[in-house]
RNA sequence: GUCCCCGUCGUCUAGCCAGGUCAAGGACACAAGCCUUUCACGCUUGCGACACGGGUUCAAAUCCCGUCGGGGACGCCA
């Protein structure tokens, strides 16, 4: 058990498959959340061993995904690959300690026996057959070249393993149900569960925090920890993230949305992901939901996290919600609440990414840029939503709701004659404001008699090419004189197209 | 199959450890109404869950047992 007085040492240890896997993210959050809140050390480490999965580029696109989460680490990444003959040492040492032992079986014939047990419904379990094997018999066999893999040597003790997991509780495991498992592979490379604890042993870590996948090989872990005669870390399980058929999320099987950079790609805020990614399986005794960064460290604990698998709320093929709708309304939210500044600079790069970007919005107009935003997203989504939706505050090149077209402006023919009449009106206005438009547009009803929901929906429609939206008058006003006479003007060519 | 873990509204969850204040609370989603020139804005209301069966108890979502359901682990993968 680490001291009370010991810093804290955490760590999130992804192996790189070119993207950040949200599933992967939340663990990464917790890590980071506990290294923040305990002014501990958060550690990356990349679990490279597996070679050709291990490019540049897929550790990359792992690092990429924490840094746009604002997830920052105080040391690493370290790599898993580096550390190689650490851990062939260890193997060594536990077997010259009698922890660990030779195994000279052939695969196939394991995997025969494995077979037989299965077909016959009997669990398999290892049988021993080389832990029987003297000193001198395996030297022998070492000797006339047969090729071996290490074991790890399962004490011989009666009753069950327990450790207490910060989430689960006492977790038992029978001596017996853990069977001599290999640590170190016929051509000399070790296993997963010998790297990951020589690992965790050297980077000093404290406490791991991981996937309740992790639940089952930590007895084995301890096992080799006790072997070395190192400290146990705490061990702190949270649960799976999966989806409605309670499968586990993938991007083989689930698409784009399994992966952090699609948020962003989507318009997300980095930070309403990372809190709705917090709120899967977490809650504070409050049950708050929406945290700054520095409410949340403060408010993060393990004694929050449930038990339970929770569910990514994904429906394939939902043309209203393209991700769990909880996600979006979050990051609605943030949208809406943050300081205007704060998303301008992120609504900046995506309205330049798509061609839309005025210098001016950083210099003479600001105050515009800053209002409209204001004005635009009380009802908008996500950031994206600025540049497709808002597009017609930002460019004269915008489509026509179909929809709209037909309910607004199709279905009134007189409108045809009127809205190029109000462009009239409206070009001799003197000043230019939503109380301004409005006086004149409601003067225009007056003197044709024309219906004001008509008129209005009908001018919102040609102006901002959609049915909805904030109120017409501020929209007015934000669109400009000049784009919204023309727009006006050219109302009929509409109607013939 | 064996071992481990889990099981409250459609989803995230509160409540469970210390049984009564829970005819089960909040959020998202959904529905209706209101507002309005419109709406994926706002406001109000509504719909909606303790997996099942036993037991303990004056009293059980909360404790115990069983059943069922789900997930994970059982590799010379990580």
């Amino acid at each position: 058990m680490p001291d009370k007085s010991d810093k804290v040492r955490v760590r999130f240890a992804p192996s790189p498959t070119g993207y950040l896997h949200i599933g992967g993210a939340r663990t990464a959050v917790y890590n980071w959340l506990f290294a923040r809140k305990h002014k501990g050390s958060f550690i990356l480490r990349i679990e490279d061993t597996d070679a050709e999965r291990s490019t540049t580029d897929s550790i990359e696109g792992i690092l990429d995904g924490l840094k746009w989460l604002g997830l920052d680490w105080d040391e690493g990444p370290y790599f898993q690959s580096a550390n190689i003959n650490a851990h062939k040492k260890a193997a060594e040492h536990l077997i010259e300690t009698g922890h660990a032992y030779k195994c000279f079986c052939t695969k196939e014939d394991l995997d025969m026996k494995r077979e037989a047990a299965k077909t016959s419904k009997q669990p398999y379990k290892y049988d021993r057959n080389c832990r029987k094997l003297s000193a001198k018999e395996a030297a022998e066999n070492e000797a006339s070249g047969i090729p071996c893999v290490v074991r790890f040597k399962v004490p011989d003790r009666e009753g069950a393993l327990v450790f207490n997991d910060l989430v689960y509780g006492p977790i038992e495991r029978h001596y017996d149900d853990i069977e001599d498992f290999v640590i170190l592979r016929s051509d000399g490379s070790p296993l997963y569960l010998l790297s990951n604890a020589v690992d965790d042993i050297n980077d000093g870590i404290t406490h791991v925090i991981r996937g309740q996948d992790g639940l089952a090989n930590t007895p084995r872990q301890i096992l080799i920890y006790e072997a070395l005669g190192a400290r146990l870390p705490e061990f702190a399980h949270m649960p799976l993230t999966l989806d409605l058929k309670k499968q586990k999320i993938s991007k083989r099987t689930h698409g784009e949305v399994v992966a952090v950079q699609f948020y962003r790609e989507h318009g997300f805020l980095p930070w309403a992901l990372v809190n709705f990614l917090v709120l899967l399986g977490w809650h504070t005794p409050d049950d708050r939901e929406i945290f700054t960064r520095d409410e949340l460290i403060a408010a993060f604990s393990l004694d929050g996290i449930s038990r339970a698998n929770s569910i990514f709320n994904y429906r394939p093929g939902d043309p209203k919600f393209f991700t769990d709708p909880k996600a979006l309304s979050i990051n609605a939210r943030y949208i809406k609440e943050l300081p205007v500044e704060e998303i301008a600079w992120q609504i900046k790069d995506k309205l330049k990414e798509a061609g839309l970007y005025d210098t001016q919005y950083d210099g003479a107009k600001r105050q515009w840029f800053l209002d409209t935003l204001n004005l635009l997203r009380v009802r908008y989504h996500t950031l994206n939503d600025f540049v497709t939706l808002g597009r017609p505050y930002f460019s004269d090149e915008f489509q026509i709701d179909q929809k709209a077209l037909n309910k607004n402006i199709l279905k009134y023919p007189e409108v045809k004659d009127w809205l190029p009449q109000l462009a009239e009106a409206l070009s001799r206005l003197p000043t230019w404001g939503a109380a301004e438009t409005e006086a004149a547009i409601r003067g225009f009803i007056d003197k044709t008699g024309a219906g004001s929901g008509v008129i209005i929906n009908a001018v919102r429609t040609v102006v901002t090419g959609q049915a909805v939206g904030p109120g017409l008058f501020e929209c007015l006003a934000a669109i400009g004189k000049e784009r919204v006479t023309t727009r006006l003007k050219n109302m009929p060519n509409l109607v013939m197209a």
